[in-house]
DNA sequence: TCGGCCATGTAAAGTGTTACATGATTTC
DNA sequence: GAAATCATGTAACACTTTACATGGCCGA
């Protein structure tokens, strides 16, 4: 579903983790590594760039570390104010509105230290705890006696999935701070 | 080849849950039950059952069963050629690029021995148990020393994670498979 | 009777996908 | 040297959201 603009935030997360990174190695990131959390065609991530650019978020590079680099390809650093802006988005709180948000987030912390890495687990931890909550009460009065269960069994089964799921979510991120 | 609607999809498949349903209605299931799995706005909501209502998938009916109705909702029902459009698109068969209709398929079947429920099922396994494949397999060529973990921590835990995530989602399935 | 919610409808703008296009490089 | 792939770019279209708009009903 089409959200608030993302997109840029994406691409700053997946120069910043590699340094340098031309348009065609984005269009693979999308396919291999980001597919699961977000995905976008080289149709939108051109034009982005050139947006990018004109914006100061980024700036057009000649890779001279690697002179294995392919000459057709422009290749992208961020800026001081590309940084900025990544590190903003970055620390701006989870909602639970766009908590889809946290693996993305989360895919470009690159350092167990970094001290993004605990408000991020904590506020989805929240998020996904209202949710089981939320969820059990839905149950509840949906299915009241074995019959709603028997008339409405995918939507049974559908929502116990979702507590389900969403419980071990709970539990991973309990561990996962309990670990820091 | 232009994306594929799945909006009408979910209104015949919420009418056909109801017998009969207002536009209103719909608009307050999407609020609740439905939001894990697709989300729509009244603005898109109303324009579609108008176009329904000319394709003949759904027709305008005033319930004469409740005298509580609200006589200010316009209430609608599935045509002949309604039910047979959502049968076909639930024995449609599920593909890994959009197993994302596999929760609102399974929402939409209503008893425990619908013949429409094992395929489901088992489609959703087969696309499940290949992802998970997929998934470790990029663990352990992304990950192969302790320090790749260490210097893309974030990207470590979302594959863990997922891969977490997609083992659940198959023993589940298996599960109830089995149940059946 | 006035402010608020109900119920529907429309317009505009943002976001994303498919299709169309092109030069450059590799491969057979 | 023809075919396939690389790498980028543009155009048209599909989908969704936000905002705008309206008449009816209901409680204070």
């Amino acid at each position: 579903m089409p959200k608030k603009r993302t997109l840029p935030y994406v691409l700053l997360g997946l120069i910043n983790d590699k340094e340098q990174l031309s348009g065609y190695q984005m269009v693979q990131e999308f396919k291999h590594e980001i597919s699961d959390f977000w995905t976008a065609s080289h149709s939108q991530i051109y034009p982005e760039l050139q947006r990018m650019v004109d914006d100061d978020w980024i700036q057009i590079v000649t890779p001279a570390s690697q002179p294995e680099a392919n000459r057709n390809q422009t290749y992208y650093a961020l800026t001081e104010a590309g940084h900025t802006v990544l590190l903003d988005w970055l620390r701006e709180p989870l909602t639970a509105k766009d908590s889809d948000l946290f693996p993305l987030k989360l895919f470009f912390i690159k350092t167990k230290d970094s001290e993004l890495l605990r408000p991020l687990l904590t506020q989805q931890l929240a998020i996904s705890q209202d949710r089981v909550v939320y969820l059990k009460g839905r149950k509840t009065t949906v299915f009241q006696t074995p019959s709603d269960i028997d008339s409405h069994y995918g939507h049974y089964l559908t929502l116990s999935r979702g507590i389900e799921r969403e419980t071990n979510y709970v539990l991973w991120l309990q561990k996962l701070l309990e670990a820091l």
